[in-house]
RNA sequence: GGCCCGUUCGUCUAUCGGUUAGGACCUCAGGUUUUCAUCCUGGAAAGAGGGGUUCGAUUCCCCUACGGGCUACCA
């Protein structure tokens, strides 16, 4: 049978990345056997439903490269079916209408200290298809306000399969009455939930943790159907990188990462604080899955490729951002030179404005391992164009001002061999024995008067770029600071 | 409180009952390099606790502890 899998946010608010690793696992196991991948959009809840989430949901997939094959598919849209639905099990007795208030549940719930299962038992004391006459049935669900609530038979053992943690059991007299149909006609996860899977001929239905304990409530309305349940995998979740419980967007402000993918309104996401999308999938994957070897650097093909779902882990995972930057570095070093431009517009037209685009090029590849996030491009390309804006202090002292006065000078009366590289290396070589300075403090200026601090690519290719009257330029502009 | 899930280095993880408990991030020490980074070599670092089962348990079972999830006319 093709695999059929798909994702199914609802659009209360942004896509944050425990959202994305569902999207992605749903996406490999899909794609593993060449199948299909939907995207769904569970907007049951038109109270909850944020203006623009659908949208960012859509532009993070996008951004990621997870292409949908169907969808997305809007359960909003699709209240007929859910009708329709319903009643066929109000006909076969599996569903029943309630008409309890809110007010009197709350109260129910409040005298039995938060015990009260609205259930076999209960339900004969509650006001609902049982025990109100069937004209009265009649004319309350003619007047509205009434919600149809699903039976739970009675102690019954309710056995469901988890493909992560194997069979799992629970008793039905645990389970509730769950509403399926809300008083605004609309239906309930739970319930849109198990119809559109069936529907939509899905396989597997992958998603989080939190929704292991509403697992035999689904099998339940599953068997009222008589339909065969899919597939479940429910993946454990993402952990905050310190402390306890799961990641949110406060821990991540606090620790200074991103949670969504992309942007949504004033929080930057992975894409604005540089991360590539081939960074934070290889990452995702990698935090709760592990292929067969050591490998640790995916491509979203090689995923496809390497997945197996009976690797993925039980238990949750904290987010580690020092390793996803890893991740994230990894893929940018392998990237080409043109590629990395193209993610960084500002580095991009800065280059291009003082070099061709064969130097650009060259320029970057000085530079690519030293890249964790796109956002470093900029900083690291900085010095082909600009002079140093400061110089480094601490680096001067150690040096002393009148060593760095004697290097800057020998080089200025040696300009001619600025044009040279490879020449200027030798020569500074001999300078360095006669005048008794060591090598490596003649390279520490030279760094310092072009760089402004001790760190960066190859100084002689640096030199040969910039070229001679800009070296020329920022050796006098040091001279005249110290 | 009840129900369910989970628990190996600081973090992510490997281990199909017998291993010097392996790898990666982080960290530390060396090496390469003109510097930083990259890269290379090496070090430190773990089976929550208690009972069983077994010749033998990180691995299987039970209890406890801890962590997590659910317990809505939210998903």
């Amino acid at each position: 049978m093709r695999e059929r899998a798909r994702f199914a946010p609802s659009p209360t608010g942004p896509l944050h990345i425990g959202g994305v690793r569902t999207a992605l696992f749903n996406y490999l196991i899909a794609k593993k056997n060449g199948g299909d991948f939907i995207l769904r959009i569970e907007d049951t809840d038109s109270k909850r439903t944020v203006k623009g989430a659908e949208e960012h949901i859509q532009d993070s997939l996008r951004w990621l490269g997870l292409k949908f094959d169907e969808g997305p598919i809007k359960q909003s849209e699709r209240k007929y079916l859910y009708k329709k639905c319903i009643d066929e099990l109000i006909k076969k007795g599996l569903a029943y209408y309630a008409f309890d208030t809110s007010v009197e549940l709350e109260k129910m719930r409040a005298n039995a200290n938060g015990q009260f299962k609205y259930n076999y038992e209960t339900r004969k004391n509650m006001i609902n298809s049982f025990t109100v006459s069937d004209e009265e049935v009649k004319s309350r669900v003619k007047s509205g306000g009434y919600v149809v609530r699903m039976v739970v038979p009675e102690e019954r053992k309710v056995t469901v399969n988890d493909e992560i943690r194997g069979s799992l059991s629970f008793k039905s007299n645990e389970l509730e009455d769950k509403i399926i149909m809300k008083s605004d006609g609309m239906p309930t996860y739970h319930f849109a939930n198990v119809v559109d899977d069936h529907d939509m001929k899905i396989t597997s239905v992958v998603r989080g943790e939190e929704w292991l304990s509403s697992l035999p409530s689904h099998i339940t309305l599953y068997d009222h159907f008589g339909w065969n349940p899919p597939k479940f995998f429910h993946l454990p979740l993402i952990l905050k990188s310190t402390g306890q419980g799961k990641l949110s967007k406060r821990d991540a402000d606090e620790q200074g990462h991103p949670v969504f993918a992309v942007q949504w309104e004033e929080s930057k996401g992975f894409k604005e604080f540089g991360y590539t999308p081939e960074g934070i999938i290889n990452y995702l994957a990698l935090l709760g899955w592990k292929g067969k070897d050591e490998t640790e650097k995916y491509t979203l093909d090689e995923l496809i490729e390497c997945f197996e779902s009976k690797y993925i882990n039980k238990s949750g995972a904290r987010f580690d951002v020092k390793k996803a930057l890893w991740i994230n570095h990894l893929h940018l070093k392998d990237f080409s030179s043109k590629k990395i431009l193209s993610l960084s517009n500002q580095a991009k037209s800065l280059l291009e404005k003082k070099y061709e685009v064969k130097v650009c090029e060259e320029i970057v590849d000085l530079i690519k391992q030293r890249l964790n996030t796109v956002l470093d491009v900029e900083k690291e390309v900085f010095v082909f164009i600009n002079q140093p804006k400061s110089y480094d202090s601490d680096a001067i002292e150690k040096i002393t001002r009148n060593t760095i006065y004697d290097i800057l000078n020998f080089c200025k009366l040696n300009t001619e061999l600025i044009s040279d590289p490879l020449s200027l290396k030798e020569s500074l070589m001999s300078f360095a024995s006669e005048s008794q300075i060591s090598f490596g403090n003649i390279m520490k200026t030279l760094r310092l008067c072009i760089v402004g601090s001790l760190s960066g690519p190859d100084l002689f290719k640096i030199i040969e770029i910039i070229g001679h009257d800009e070296t020329l330029q920022r050796i006098e502009s040091l001279i005249n600071k110290i």
